[in-house]
DNA sequence: ATCTATGCAAACATTTTGCAGGCTG
DNA sequence: CAGCCTGCAAAATGTTTGCATAGAT
């Protein structure tokens, strides 16, 4: 897997040790490339890294988010996590909980307004609510 | 107050009970139109109402963000609220932690995209994160 | 009079912290 | 082998819950 190599390029580049629990963490978010929180990536280290604890995970989630590796978010109590990609809206669910991606390539007038009054842009989310298709039509049966 | 009344029909309108807890946050988000945390507000309630809990102030914002008077997110480990206007970009600094409105005109082409798949809109926030003018100006200044 | 809302205290969930020992570079 | 990282336990933070009483309609 590139992606794998190139964070590692990333995390060394920031004087940043790898160790196993780190590479599994970036093997895990290579291999699911959805939205996860920390007790999600947890109990999925927790299989090649027995010995790993939630702070470690919460430690290394942290660190890689900082390097651009991640981007977070917080929803529904939690923070999630997603490998840093370009901004998208995260559809949430309101019944099911699902994440879903769309695109938002109309975004960048916004940045735009942001910069112009001299702010400087480190990362966005646009976290839009609703029923996805299934629980809307769910929903709609019930009546 | 032209909202106040308008918040008031609201509620009435959802069955819910107009007590002068209510009517407080009502009148506190009626003349502070920025962000705010149930802490912050709780602090402001207790002024007028001296008895008054963050249980009760929690269960308040729930009843005003469904009912739709109100327009939550979180960040920074706690919940926002904030009047439910038009879709804006929140833009957040990640070094004093203010909170500040952008227009984002440009944002109906991505519900459109949810719609046309089968989901339903109900709310939605944009956050981006990056350094404000002031603290973007601080920050170069020790270099 | 009815039924909902409040106030209180305790529970809960998530995230952070401090520190001793272990491992990477 | 120096310094950062992990694992552990405990603490801190923010939010929710259950229940008895008070209050709005």
């Amino acid at each position: 897997m590139l992606q794998e190599t190139e964070f590692i390029r990333i995390l060394r580049k920031n004087q940043h040790k790898i160790t196993p629990q780190r590479l599994g963490l970036i093997r895990y978010v290579c291999s699911n490339p959805g939205h996860f929180t920390a007790e999600e990536a947890y109990r999925n280290l927790k299989k090649s890294e027995p010995t790993i604890t939630l702070a470690t995970v919460y430690n290394i989630l942290k660190i890689f988010t900082k390097a651009g590796i991640l981007n977070t978010f917080e929803s529904n109590g939690s923070r999630w996590f997603e490998t840093n990609s370009a901004l998208h809206v995260n559809f949430i669910c309101e019944n099911c909980g699902s994440i879903e991606d769309y695109e938002a390539s109309d975004i960048t007038p916004i940045l735009k307004k942001i910069k112009e009054s001299g702010g400087t842009f480190v990362s966005g989310t646009i976290l839009v609510r609703g029923y996805c298709r299934n629980c809307a039509k769910a929903i709609e049966r019930d009546h």
